[in-house]
DNA sequence: TTTACATACGTTAGCGCTAACTCTAACACA
DNA sequence: TGTGTTAGAGTTAGCGCTAACGTATGTAAA
């Protein structure tokens, strides 16, 4: 069995409670006892029992992640990032994904919830508030990411997804496609304003969307290179065909790129692809993909700052974070003569584009 | 505040033990009083505070899990598969990782340890049990994952290394590749493992291994597409180059890969590669990489099937799993023009290989 | 001297739950 | 009638820790 506070007070004859105090840094105590049971619980290799702490304290030290799927690079990367912001102020992070399924999810926020995290960060696999879980009669606060409710009054960090739709519209128009889809799921929230920059994109440049064009598929996350794939597939065997894909995220454009290359066509020359969230193995792909940067480090520095803000009670309303997404420009849209100089260009184009909103 | 046992109690006007007896299942209890307990449960939407039961009952129902970085997707597919197993079992899944830093993950395990989980699973990133964090003087069992320590006598589940590299260097050689180099990382035990069986292979053929075609990173996983990279150039700036490269790992294969592109060689028509883990990605690659494939999600229900076994106590003596390797053959070995009949002859081939170990 | 107050420790109670035992009433059996 | 048995409750104690308050001692100001 493992030392227990008990153990040290009896060998060094004081009670728990000094042993306690001394090991939290707690003042009323003198230094010279303090150094004694220090000295001895390093002997010893002691570790306070967490659970026991938490349920004392009501406090555990723990911040509760959930995602739709651990799968994709994109929410790894985040996962990463927050755990290791989250580490230097002392938390734990307790990663769980919902398989893309709106009832794992549900268990997994109770199950988050039962073990007293003190705070929960979900990207919630669900398009709309309709039995989202009620966190929010909730004491425990929490956080969106990723995906917004813009019903729901909370937390949220994420992406300026509009702007980002806005960004690699632009691009392609700029690339001359004029035929352009849009694959992806509309129905969620992040989705959807990515689809409304891609709409609005295209209407400011006089473009027609047609509706043949715009694709949309539950699984965009847990299986979203297969999901691309059958869209993509769907999208060749129509009489005339885009030019230019915007996908909603890089596991769909992988998907849809590789449907592409098997139905013998070229990329970027026949059909020009656009990916979001630059996951990293963007850039090792059979065709690297130009992707809409979401700063995914940053994304989750912010979210677990969110998170600490709010398990201190610094808040007193809900804060919404929207981090402006940039273009990572690669072969999928421009072949493999990457002429530096539309690097450029495309920089002052961004500019002008996140105003816009 | 969340809903207490003695709230419930309170309000049917019974003793909380009744209520915690009904939750449970206890017999001990008549039918009318359960129901009672049970709908009033079910109307308030009661989730019993498993923090407290923990302490209660020294049973937390989490199996924890390190793992050295959480961006190389072999490690993601593990978890996942994991943590769907433990689901069904009721049991949550803690995911942490050690970053490759020693001393990251001597403090995850400690953290785990002081959180009180059921089960501790590590894919360690020390090169040996050198100051490995003393998990075998502890009560909590564990299972190492992937990278056996064949100094301790422990539980283990991963993949026959040995035989995985004999696959990689046999199916080199048949492509004709004499001029085989070992980019990986020798000090972890799975790599010196698969080197062996490159080293082997090569033996048994009459090839000779040049010293100065193995190559090895510290960083093979949290990095490795640039550890790849790296050790790829220097492969290439000397004055003979290898025509087949078996890597540690697919992450690794990516960046050496890349190099090679980078340098204006062909794949494979220059130099050929295998890969180790057969990661979800790898088809996808520029060039769709051949690798070694550990049936991932295989080996995360065995590891999570085992884990249960020793929170059970079912297991008297430490249990040591190996699982065969395939090979999975995509065009950076046998290029683009890929015929059917060459598969057919590889299977052959390993079958005779996993059986000589 | 008295009051005030800080120092250094201890006592009590409790976090929410459960294991293990105890109690009570009703019933059966010899 | 007494003894066991059993179903259906409740009591007690404790998991390991901590918050909040108590208490003994010494020191300084009124």
């Amino acid at each position: 069995m493992a030392i227990r506070l008990k153990d040290i007070a009896r060998e060094l004859g004081v009670s728990v409670i000094t042993v306690s105090k001394a090991l939290r840094g707690n003042t009323d105590i003198s230094e010279a006892t303090r150094q004694r049971i220090l000295i001895r619980m390093r002997e010893l290799d002691y570790q306070p029992n967490l659970t026991a702490r938490s349920l004392a304290t009501g406090h555990s030290f723990i911040v509760g992640l959930i995602v739709p799927d651990l799968l994709n690079p994109f929410f790894t990367e985040l996962a990463k990032s927050l755990g290791g912001a989250l580490r230097k102020q002392s938390y734990g992070l307790f990663v769980s994904s919902s398989e893309e399924d709106a009832e794992i999810e549900q268990c997994e926020i109770r199950m988050m919830l039962a073990r007293g995290v003190d705070a929960l960060l979900i990207a919630s696999c669900r398009p709309n508030l309709q039995g989202f879980y009620s966190i929010h009669n909730q004491t425990t606060p929490f956080v969106l990411l990723d995906r917004p409710f813009p019903q729901l009054r909370a937390n949220f960090v994420g992406t300026d997804d509009y702007a980002g739709g806005r960004l690699a519209t632009e691009h392609l128009i700029l690339i001359g496609r004029k035929r352009q889809a849009y694959i992806g799921s509309p129905d969620l929230s992040s989705a959807s304003d990515r689809y409304r920059g891609f709409r609005n994109a295209l209407r400011d440049h006089d473009i027609e969307v047609r509706e043949s064009f715009v694709l949309s598929s539950p699984l965009v996350d847990a299986s979203g290179d297969n999901a691309g794939y059958q869209m993509m597939q769907q999208l060749l065997r129509g009489k005339s065909r885009p030019n230019g894909v915007f996908c909603h995220n890089d596991v769909v454009a992988i998907g849809a790129m590789k449907a592409t290359l098997d139905a013998g066509l070229s990329i970027p020359e026949d059909i020009a692809f656009v990916g979001f969230d630059n996951v990293h193995y963007s850039r090792y792909l059979q065709i690297p993909l130009t992707s809409v940067d979401q700063s995914t480090a940053q994304l989750g520095e912010t979210a677990a700052q969110l998170a600490l803000d709010l398990i201190a009670k610094k808040l007193d309303k809900p804060k919404n974070i929207l981090l402006a997404p940039t273009l990572v420009i690669r072969q999928s849209t421009v072949g493999s003569a990457f002429p530096q100089n539309i690097s450029a260009a495309f920089t002052t184009c961004r500019r002008k584009i996140t105003k816009k909103k």
